[in-house]
DNA sequence: GGCATTAGTTGCCATTTGGCAATTATCAGG
DNA sequence: CCTGATAATTGCCAAATGGCAACTAATGCC
């Protein structure tokens, strides 16, 4: 564990430390089972059609995740930026198939574990299976979250909210990408941007 | 062990086996952690508001879940039939208040463990683990489908689907709660109706 | 810097969905 | 069986969103 790891490793120790009970020295531990990786600007992490081997935290950087529609049209299913687990979680835990493309929007700068390695450090760290089981229920709860939003929110009010909480989202993505994530064309978000804009 | 129970646990067992790689003695002793407990037409199985900690396996039955917007109105999350696991997730793995309700929309016959046990159960049953991350690995990619048919279908092709998929939710559910659980208002589906029954 | 490509906006109009109220259908309880 | 309550449908119209094409703006590349 050489110094330039200690220092880069930080933000993992800390977000494992934000989302279970643990020690530094413990939540250290299972950083030390993650390896570096960046990737380049418009490069994908992980792509379509492939089993998804690898569970990415993304330390800096900017990511969308998508899929295709029926008529072939590219939807997108999610953005992540700093300090969040990037991954196809269905594809990983259950070594199936995956039907999105994970795409770098930014420079990334990331630490990654191997299914392997995760099976492996699950087995014999039971924190790190809390920590694996929060991030899933995690991601679940903002996916139900999203939904919820579909259900009853206007695609207004949805754009609002996503204006407010993730405003680093229309740094780095186009709005066509961005209408397609709030379940738009990019024309009607053009309009409710025009109509916004007035007030 | 009697021999009710035994019979009964038959669908948990079988539940399980079908979720992941294990013998049927492993899969008894799994199931062996769940108490059985029956919930009447139209109560409730977990209530908004409380931390959820059952974590019910239903055997027989048909249940929907619900929350409520912010204008007061009534919002349909899910439906839950025979052969699924019935929980808050959140609430339970992260001990938070819930905001949703499940209530019972025919007789019903589950298998509950409680989150005590469960933590236990897990902790010194790998199988367990395994089968526990297996549910809600998949109750994410149940939802994540869900949310890409909002992105981009139509009402009335989700409508459709889910008439083809869960024929049984019309059964028990009345169209005012399939409505919401559609994204759309009960006059909306209505209409949708008509329209299709005259193809 | 110029040019090709892609993104974003706008006008025009169609389609989808919603809101409200009246009406009809269904269902549970006395 | 009657009756009140709730669910479902329908008509009328408004609002939200989409489709297409034209136009403008931004971007990347040589």
């Amino acid at each position: 564990c050489n110094i330039p790891e200690l220092v880069n490793k930080a933000p993992l120790v800390e977000f494992i430390q934000t989302h279970v009970t643990i020690t530094a020295t413990k939540a250290g531990e299972i950083a030390d089972r993650f390896t570096e990786k960046t990737v380049d600007k418009d490069n994908i992490l992980f792509e379509e059609g492939k089993v998804c081997n690898e569970y990415y935290f993304l330390v800096n950087g900017f990511v969308r995740a998508y899929t295709f529609d029926t008529k072939g049209d590219d939807i997108t299913t999610s953005f992540y930026t700093n300090n969040q687990v990037v991954c196809e979680l269905f594809s990983f835990f259950k070594r199936g198939h995956a039907q999105e493309t994970f795409r770098a929007l930014t420079n990334c700068t990331t630490w990654y574990i191997t299914f392997e390695d995760l099976q492996v450090a699950f087995h014999s760290m039971p924190e790190f299976r809390e920590f694996g089981r929060s991030m899933l229920v995690g991601s679940y709860a903002e996916l139900k979250h999203r939904m919820l939003s579909m259900l009853h929110q206007t695609a207004e009010e949805r754009y609002i909210n996503l204006l407010i909480n993730s405003p680093d989202i229309f740094q780095y993505a186009p709005l066509k990408d961005i209408a397609t994530y709030l379940g738009i064309t990019r024309t009607s978000l053009s309009r409710i941007r025009k109509e916004l804009s007035k007030k």
